[in-house]
RNA sequence: GCCGAUGUAGCUCAGCUGGCUAGAGCAGCUGAUUUGUAAUCAGCAGGUCGUGGGUUCGAGUCCCUCCAUCGGCUCCA
């Protein structure tokens, strides 16, 4: 007899060698019916396994993402097995499950694939899912699973199973496919009852790009078909808040093949929203005693020799400008930091002074690969809420933290509750990419890591994600498709100041090299812009939005009356206009709905003669009708209530 | 940069297998209307069909080049 221990401690007793599915069956058959995967103790194994020891089991059903995995790792072989249906000279490589679907790279040769066959595809699927085939695991010696993979001449498997030890080699087959694999399934291929494949991209095998390109199929299963219809309807809700779409209907930036790919323009409205952002984090900056300074959009191309930056990006830059006479070469500013170094440097420094602070809304040019651009989230020209802050080793703790709250301080005002916070680190086995000691970066390291800790944050180390010169601590938000992105930074730097020979004196007379802290709240105005637009869909939060009240003008007649309406708004700060146009009331409010203005006012005969407004609100209609001094009062308790909930000093 | 897709008026789209002067709605302009909580009516104007080549008696439609955009990959100071 063996023991199992189930989550919630429960501990039952149960013949050696009995298999999950009859211990959920014995749980419950609606479990049974449902359980799609499970964990002993810390391995992911199958239905079908036999338990023969003591242990913990976690069984999981759909709802888990361990269940997901497992129904989607299942798909991608059911994925392969069509492909080799239709496609037997395509070479498989490995095939897994991803937050939202699975897909599976594969080796077409000369064949190329596009969506019109994933259809096609996508039929075949379904007919092998509904043989209701069992997924079996068996163990294979390395040399016959390299055998059997030499024989039909696929490369990939072969690399993959000379990486593995002999003794932990498992084959999965499922009718009369076989695939290597670790294991991890659904019971049987039945349990698919929809799947949709989603695109065809190339992705480089083992992710890199010097070898070579395979052809990447995304799709999504499920075990109803309804709920890939809400998965798919949800996708299109989505795109409905994709902030390049809302750009341009809220008139907030464009972008123009004459001016350049990657180099959006802001509009009237665009422009007054950012420019509320930048504010909002100026006033935030100068309590916590940052200073703002301002640095030319080019610089000498010495200056980033010096830096470092002409090393690891100069070739991957834009081209530098040449002087007409002199020979002298500049180069677009890719960041801040060296110009704030030279800012430190323009004047003696005591240790009195430490902290230094440096603050700069400074707009950066980079040549981000044209297949890389995206709206306003990836683009060339973007402008970060940069600032450089040089300290002493006793006050970098201290400093960190302060930066942390700031960041939250942000995030939290406009809602961006959802974030990951994020370690990034150096690669560990290619050192090359990153400069100075290691010593120095382990302090740095340790210094970021100390204050997450104190922030109690939770957070994710990542290997490889470290800038040049130093680990960061990232603020990652999701979009509305769930694609993640990096906004808020923070960077601890022993590097730069190093190498600009920066300095101030000590306590004991002697010159000492300062710390420098890079970090940027938002990241970028263009990227926090981005997921702030996609978050809200539009409808931003009252203080910051460009379209706080409309007034709706029932005929032309009490435009007058309209005119001292907006008076009075605009002498107590709220930006408001008048909709006077010959047009119907009805049409006008369609339109400032659309156009996402928070308030409507509408006047007409009753509101002259009651001196009143009526109100309506964006999504909630009529809302009666108001003196003027209530609405002031209400939109400005409005505006407080859309502002921050996050104490920040 | 790479793989795949897309590109018709300011916007959203129609234009079948190549065949008369390329269509619609919205937006715009002009006029009428003076309106009560999500589209008043009429008229007008607007396009070298992304660019440059090619095939053809004939190209928005087929082929190639380039450009831009979209979904991924790689990259991301």
């Amino acid at each position: 007899m063996i023991k199992i221990t189930l989550p919630d401690g429960a501990i039952k007793t149960y013949s050696k060698g009995i298999k999950v599915i009859d211990i959920a069956r014995d749980i419950s058959e609606g479990l049974a019916r449902k359980v799609l995967s499970a964990n002993f103790n810390d391995k992911i194994v199958e239905i079908s396994t036999p338990i023969s020891e003591n242990g913990n089991l976690i069984l999981y059903t759909w709802n888990e993402k361990e269940g997901k995995n497992a129904f989607w790792h299942s798909s991608a072989h059911v994925l392969a097995q069509s492909i080799i249906a239709l496609y037997p000279n395509a070479k498989l490589t490995i095939g897994p499950p991803v937050e939202n679907g699975f897909y599976y790279d594969v080796d077409f040769g000369k064949t190329s694939i596009s969506e019109k066959d994933l259809l096609v595809i996508e039929k075949k699927f379904m007919s092998f899912a509904r043989e209701k085939n069992n997924f079996s695991m068996r163990s294979i010696s390395k040399k016959e699973a390299l055998t059997y993979y030499l024989k039909i001449k696929n490369d990939y498997k072969v690399e993959l199973i000379s990486d593995l030890k002999d003794g932990e080699i498992t084959f999965c087959d499922h009718s009369d496919f076989t695939d290597l694999c670790k294991g991890g399934h659904i019971p049987n291929t039945g349990f698919i009852k929809a799947v949709k494949l989603l695109s065809v991209a190339g992705a480089y095998w083992r992710g890199d790009e010097t070898k070579k390109q395979l052809t990447r199929i995304y799709g999504i299963s499920f075990p109803k078909q309804k709920e890939l219809n809400e998965y798919l309807s949800l996708i299109e809700e989505a795109k409905k808040r994709d902030h390049r779409k809302l750009g341009k209907e809220l008139e907030l930036f464009t972008f123009s093949e004459k001016v350049g790919q990657g180099l959006p323009l802001w509009l009237p409205k665009g422009t007054l929203l950012r420019e509320r952002l930048e504010n909002f984090l100026k006033i935030a900056q100068k309590k916590s005693g940052y200073d703002q300074v301002i640095s030319p959009h080019i610089g000498n191309k010495k200056l980033y020799i010096t830096s470092g930056h002409y090393e690891m990006y100069g070739l991957d830059s834009f081209k530098p400008i040449e002087t007409p006479s002199n020979n002298e070469s500049f180069l677009l500013k890719p960041m801040n930091c060296p110009h704030h170094c030279e800012i430190f440097k323009a004047k003696n420094w005591s240790y009195k002074d430490l902290p230094v602070r440096y603050a700069e809304f400074g707009t950066v040019y980079r040549y981000e690969q044209s297949g890389e651009l995206h709206g306003l989230t990836r683009v060339r020209g973007f402008t970060q809420d940069d600032a450089h802050i040089f300290c002493m080793p006793n006050q970098l703790n201290s400093e960190i933290n302060k930066v942390i709250d700031l960041v939250l301080y942000v995030f939290s005002s406009l809602s961006f509750d959802n974030f990951k916070v994020q370690v990034s680190l150096r690669e560990k086995n290619n050192k090359k990419k990153y400069i100075g000691s290691d010593y120095n970066w382990k302090l740095a390291e340790t210094a970021i890591i100390e204050s997450v800790n104190q922030k109690k944050l939770n957070y994710n180390i990542v290997y490889g994600e470290a800038a040049f010169y130093g680990p960061k601590l990232d603020f990652m938000v999701k979009d509305a498709l769930g694609r993640e992105w990096q906004l808020g930074t923070i960077q601890v730097d022993y590097n730069l100041p190093k190498r600009f020979n920066l300095s101030y004196k000590g306590k004991d007379n002697k010159l000492h090299c300062p710390i420098m802290i890079h970090r940027a709240p938002f990241g970028s105005l263009e990227r926090f812009i981005a997921i702030l637009i996609e978050h809200t869909a539009g409808n931003f939060p009252l203080w910051i939005t460009p379209n706080q009240v409309i007034i709706l003008t029932v005929s032309e007649k009490f435009e007058n009356y309209a005119k001292k309406v907006l008076n009075f708004l605009e002498n107590h700060e709220i930006r408001a206009l008048i909709d006077n146009r010959s047009e119907t009331i009805g049409k006008k409010i369609r339109e400032a709905e659309i156009n996402k203005y928070a308030f409507m006012i509408i006047i007409g005969e009753k509101e002259m003669k009651n001196k009143k407004i009526s109100i309506r609100k964006r999504g909630e209609g009529d809302v009666g009708s108001l003196t003027l001094n209530k609405f002031i009062k209400k939109i400005n308790d409005d505006i407080s209530k859309s502002m921050s909930k996050f104490e920040f000093n």
